[in-house]
DNA sequence: ATAATTCAGTCAATCGTTTGACTAAAAAGG
DNA sequence: CCTTTTTAGTCAAACGATTGACTGAATTAT
């Protein structure tokens, strides 16, 4: 290895191995003269040296890495977040991350377990690219925290958006602009993240008078815009009277708006239509700029490598706590007052196209 | 710390530690009886005994952690693929990933190269979000490979996307199909990317006969949807002659069809487009399917990693050589001849949109 | 029967860092 | 002047794995 070693620094400088140690380390308390201290200090830098941090971990018998099994996050839009938070929370508190991909599988989940058991890591993250469940293997590490997935198999302390009080911000939104005849559109799957989001539905329709919540929920196999467009044109026609769409998220929103915007219904004048996730490549292209609801993944990464350095330097083995982070509204254009209330719409509606006509 | 050392294994089994080193090796060769061999690996099995890579490393004078510098590629929708395919590439080879995230300075990764020593890494890795230049600090370390950036400040074995050859794939497709008015709508600031995709344009229009491809290339500010619609909007205004409109990426074209279907004009009847990128979320969101290419992000980070290894284990230091992936054509359905061309368009034109007509 | 070889293992040094125990010299105290 | 304390350091063991050099016994060759 080419680095230099305390071993250089203190040939350089004509004293033992110890005392230069003790002085990078700041320990030198008494042990040191002011001028030795600097010639060690200089020769140090001068040598360009870096601590050994695997002669130093073995020596402690403690490192500071952390594993990141990854189930899909770097690759899922937007998901990554939860990782690039996590690496920063990690380097700012001096530890390091190892990052690993897993299927969400045990097998392939003990595999990387035994990985970051040879690797020493004092502690380890389970994330997810979506809200969903993790079944663990037998064999499990001392040190676990879970990210944007829950697990069945053990209970750990646990990040995972808060999915009711998430979406009802989007809802309420709805509501209180005076909508009454609201669809959903959602994934058929009982994933955690279908379960508060429905229910923050159906408490929303009770809230505020919404007119037969349960024939107007839709559910979709797929969560992409082409089952957005067709659970959207399918509504509309057998239910004219709606006047807003909640989407499960913006991919859905997306198909929701193409199949608005063939049958040459306003959004927002006409009905309104809110996201979920905040795909900024989504919410922010969209015309008009879709009202969605931030997926708090930063947040979530960064609490999770704190929650687990806590754990991990505390032996504060209490935590088992679910800690449920909140999205954020992100209000843009998509949502107004219905179009049978007070009045306000109609006539900026099709300015701009019917302008654009005459060109043909 | 908790795991089962060697000694561990050594005392379980009554022999020296050296044996069970060498027996766990499988370079027992002809120390060991083959009684004493399956005893101690069977007490290995039971104590569920993980070398320790520390202490390996340490004596070995050399790691299997490759060092993995990103800028904001874990973020940036899709290019975390570069990171998931390095990350499954080194661990196929028995290499893990230290992962850490900078900023584009010389200054944050001078920071991470110091990290990184400490860890002992054998090489390192930088990849940027999208294909840039990277400006490195004096102090570098031995072993290092660029992917999806380039840098001026030395030569190293880069890997980067075949801009000018993925580009012209969808050019071509463009000119084969009988298209002479076409639009491009490009980034103003000259990145690397920029200057491939662009000379493509130049080279397709002189091919195919382009009409006056020089005063149709339109640049913007900014890369995102609301910027392609606005300078669709322009160019259509402008030129009405154009019957197809390349846009340096997918959002780009996701504007362009904004700024289409608001002025009635039908994709791909009217006006052919292609993007660039294959972000799934738009490309396969979009209606009709943008045809677009697909950037090898996957493949980058995998050529990437194999590079690497391959210099680390074989200091075969000679390939300073600049590895260009082609991305993928993905065709989907937003090409078509030109409207002027042959026949075969206009009969199905608006057909679904008029059929809903009726509902209002 | 003796020498040479093979077999089945052990010994001990080493990687770079840390730290409690030790020491020699100087300074302070009586 | 002699003892105690302080100052300014050094020593050596330890962490866990590796491996060339070694050894004592059994086997084979002569």
């Amino acid at each position: 290895m080419k680095h230099a070693t305390l071993a250089d620094v203190a040939k350089a400088t004509g004293v033992s191995v110890s005392l230069v140690s003790l002085v990078l380390a700041g320990k030198a308390a008494k042990r040191c003269s002011p001028a030795v201290e600097s010639k060690i200090k200089r020769a140090a830098k001068d040598l360009g040296y870096r601590a050994n941090r695997l002669a130093r971990s073995l020596k402690e018998q403690q490192t500071r890495t952390l594993g990141m099994l990854s189930i899909e996050v770097a690759t899922t839009p937007y998901a990554g977040q939860l990782l690039s938070a996590a690496q920063k929370t990690a380097r700012a508190h001096d530890y390091e991350l190892l990052f690993v991909e897993v299927e969400n599988n045990p097998k392939s989940i003990e595999e990387a377990f035994g990985l970051l058991a040879e690797h020493q890591v004092v502690g380890t993250i389970i994330a997810a690219y979506f809200h969903s469940e993790v079944k663990l293997p037998k064999a499990r590490p001392k040190n676990l925290v879970l990210a944007n997935c829950i697990t069945r198999s053990g209970s750990y302390p646990t990040i995972i958006p808060a999915e009711y009080a998430s979406y009802m911000q989007s809802l309420k939104l709805l509501g209180i602009a005076g909508h009454k005849h609201v669809g959903l559109i959602i994934d058929e799957v009982e994933w955690p993240a279908v379960e508060g989001r429905t229910k923050a539905f159906l408490d929303a329709a009770q809230n505020f008078d919404w007119v037969r919540p349960n024939e107007r929920i839709y559910k979709v196999s797929k969560t992409i815009a082409e089952h957005g467009y067709r659970a959207t044109l399918e509504m509309m026609v057998r239910d004219p009277e709606i006047t807003a769409i909640a989407c499960y998220n913006d991919p859905l929103a997306m198909g929701a708006y193409q199949a608005l915007k063939e049958l040459r219904i306003g959004i927002p004048e006409q009905v309104s239509v809110v996201g979920f996730d905040d795909l900024e490549l989504i919410s922010g292209g969209l015309r008009p700029g879709l009202t969605t609801v931030r997926l708090p993944h930063y947040q979530m990464g960064r609490e999770a490598v704190e929650q687990l350095i806590r754990i991990c330097e505390e032996k504060d083995e209490k935590p088992m706590n679910v800690v449920e982070i909140q999205g954020e509204l992100v209000v843009r254009d998509s949502v107004s007052v219905p179009r049978n209330s007070a009045a306000s719409y109609s006539s900026s509606e099709d300015s701009a196209r019917s302008n654009q006509e005459e060109e043909k």
